[in-house]
DNA sequence: AATGTATCTAAGCATTCGCTTAGTTTATGG
DNA sequence: CCATAAACTAAGCGAATGCTTAGATACATT
């Protein structure tokens, strides 16, 4: 054995995340990661391999960060109120786990900085995600309720966008008019 | 007198705004303007001062070209109607100007683009844009309508909220998705 | 036609980008 | 206690960034 890295990967990963997140990956130039990271390129490019690499990792890492959020929303039992409470929740995510001045949500953004990028792997886990969330949607919107296919999946279709376009919101937009928006997009559903 | 310039800036901008339109302003660079709006640099320069003066000639520019949605919608008589008139109009504006490959809103994704940004003008052209919007909304939600103020109020943020999400899906959605949208975004209403 | 001036071309400026590499430090196995 | 190998530092690579400038060109006025 040789010299052991002075770092912890999962933790100087932590800190990238939270400074993509506030930039976005085009904005956050491998010398901000240096200093965020707190430790030198050279590391940064043995651990990660480039700054695409950093990058997917601290998607990764957010997905990890989220997935309790996530739990939630799958183990609950009562239908459309629980991804109600998950808007609520996604919403105040950032605040609990301490990212304060980061708002919206880390894979929306990128979503929205990629849209026209074609990047397969980002792509890949934009869709996954959006797949994702909307086969919960379909299955909590069925939970106790006498709707048709046609009308869920409508519903999930815009519940999906709702969410969408929340994340994009709460990035610039006051808690008066974030929980206005939460309540109307229930109102009917 | 002397030499006349051989372009018009009135031309060179749409186009200039064309390519902010599906790069964003970050990835769009002065090298990929001067192939865009068939130009020297060095003319931009002297027409433009700088790629943020470009920009900010290309939002109004933009503006410009969204008048006439806005006026349709100022006009309107039908109350909430005209808003969800709006919302579709917004969506088919880019095809009804030529604008194949360009979805979305410029303002929006500018909005979306600078929203941790310090940048000051254009801060304020977006703040305009959205409290013009939202007092547009307010007045047509009064029209034969029996709604208290408060109802008024949450029912502008909501919608507000839900334009700006709209811009930003329409980007990568479906034309059966973000009807779906806004077709259950005014069951609310 | 000559002159003056604004517009054009194209080369070049300093800076920053993502990434690499030469050379030093440090901890461990023999 | 020294040789070895991995992790470190820091300088530097070519390419791209926004912007400038020297010099050629074209055109209205004299």
């Amino acid at each position: 054995m040789a010299r052991a890295k002075q770092y912890n990967e999962q933790e100087v990963i932590e800190k990238a995340m939270s400074l993509f997140w506030r930039n976005g990956y085009e904005s956050t130039s491998v010398r901000m990661l240096e200093k965020e990271m707190g430790i030198n390129q050279f590391s940064i490019y043995a651990s990660f391999g480039s700054k695409h690499g950093v990058f997917l990792e601290s998607l990764k890492c957010y997905k990890r960060k989220n997935a309790s959020v996530f739990e939630k929303l799958q183990n609950g039992t009562e239908g459309v109120s629980d991804i109600k409470a998950f808007f609520y929740d996604s919403v105040e995510m950032p605040t609990k786990i301490g990212e304060f001045d980061n708002k919206g949500c880390l894979l929306t953004n990128t979503y929205n900085e990629f849209a026209n990028n074609e990047d397969q792997l980002i792509q890949l886990q934009m869709t996954e995600f959006m797949d994702h969330l909307k086969a919960v949607f379909v299955q909590k919107l069925a939970v106790n309720s006498s709707k048709d296919e046609a009308t869920i999946a409508k519903q999930a279709n815009y519940l999906v966008l709702a969410k969408h376009g929340l994340a994009a919101a709460s990035r610039v937009n006051n808690k008066q008019e974030i929980e206005d928006y939460i309540e109307l997009t229930f109102q009917n559903i």
